[in-house]
DNA sequence: GCGACAG
DNA sequence: ATCTTGTCGC
């Protein structure tokens, strides 16, 4: 095994990244995009990874499956990892990406119909430093539609945060109003959502893959009942109880019946 | 040296 | 990401 110097590491990474970016279909492909109402989406899916305090190495990689449009959980799966890419801006996908397609692969395997028709994903898609981030590529390497959802600016491609951005986001009277995050080249790479009537604070909404920004931020807001989207949001909520109550090296994985009766169909001791 | 830095 | 209880307000 050798160990490339951070440097080398970041050239090998943005080549792939330019590689993957061309695979990223910027459109709605599926039925359910076209409808007002989304009809025929039944499942919403939502991935993170969370970690202890003082512990940047093992993380527990969590997915979840909301229903739709009740957001209620249909599927959990939480499992511990051992990262092995460092974390560095504009290179997220490297650190979590193989964890967050290993839990999908397992359901794919498991319960193929509980797999989610979409995937809300903590960070950014297209508001990216190269237009490739998070959501993008496990967008490109699940071939699931994806939405990027970020809960804090990157400034990237000529958008700052300063005094004009502060002022669009005091000009968001209720939620759903946004406003475009617009390149320096002018292309809209994502846009600024306030996702609820009672939160100030924005989420940063872009495309991830196989999805228009218009239907990710329509999305988005109907995914909202607080400031961060269920399916993010209920993500962060069970990945604490597994991190504390669980060895390791498992995998737990629970389906949900429809009564909100809670039975574990995988529980290895 | 200073600021930025998704998670 | 994580550090974290109380507190102010509807």
């Amino acid at each position: 095994m050798s160990i490339l110097p951070q440097e080398e590491l970041v050239k090998k990474w943005e080549s792939e990244q330019a590689s993957l970016r061309q695979q990223v279909v910027e459109e709605d492909t599926e039925d359910w995009q076209r409808c007002p109402d989304f009809t025929g989406l039944e499942r919403v899916g939502g991935v993170d990874l969370s970690f202890i305090k003082g512990d940047d190495v093992n993380a527990c990689a969590q997915l979840v499956v909301l229903s739709y449009p009740d957001l209620e959980l249909l599927y959990e799966d939480s499992q511990m990892v051992t990262l092995t890419a460092p974390y560095i801006s504009g290179f997220l996908a490297f650190r979590e990406t193989p964890y967050l397609l290993e839990a999908l692969q397992r359901l794919e395997t498991t319960q193929p119909s509980l797999l989610p028709q979409v995937v809300l994903v903590d960070g950014n898609g297209l508001f990216h430093y190269r237009e490739f981030g998070l959501a993008c590529h496990l967008g490109v390497l699940s071939g699931l539609p994806c939405i990027g959802v970020a809960k804090n600016l990157l400034q990237v491609q000529g958008v700052e945060k300063n005094e004009k951005h502060q002022s669009q986001i005091a000009s968001l009277q209720k939620g759903g109003e946004s406003f475009p995050l617009t390149s320096d080249s002018g292309k809209v790479l994502g846009k600024a959502l306030r996702s609820s009537d009672s939160s100030t604070k924005p989420v940063y909404v872009s495309v991830g893959h196989k999805i228009s920004l218009d239907t990710a931020l329509r999305l988005t807001h109907s995914c909202c009942r607080y400031r961060v989207p269920e399916p993010i949001r209920q993500v962060h909520t069970h990945t604490h109880t597994h991190t504390h109550t669980h060895t390791h090296t498992q995998s737990n994985t629970y389906t949900y019946s429809h009564t909100h009766t809670k039975r574990a169909t995988q529980s290895p001791d």
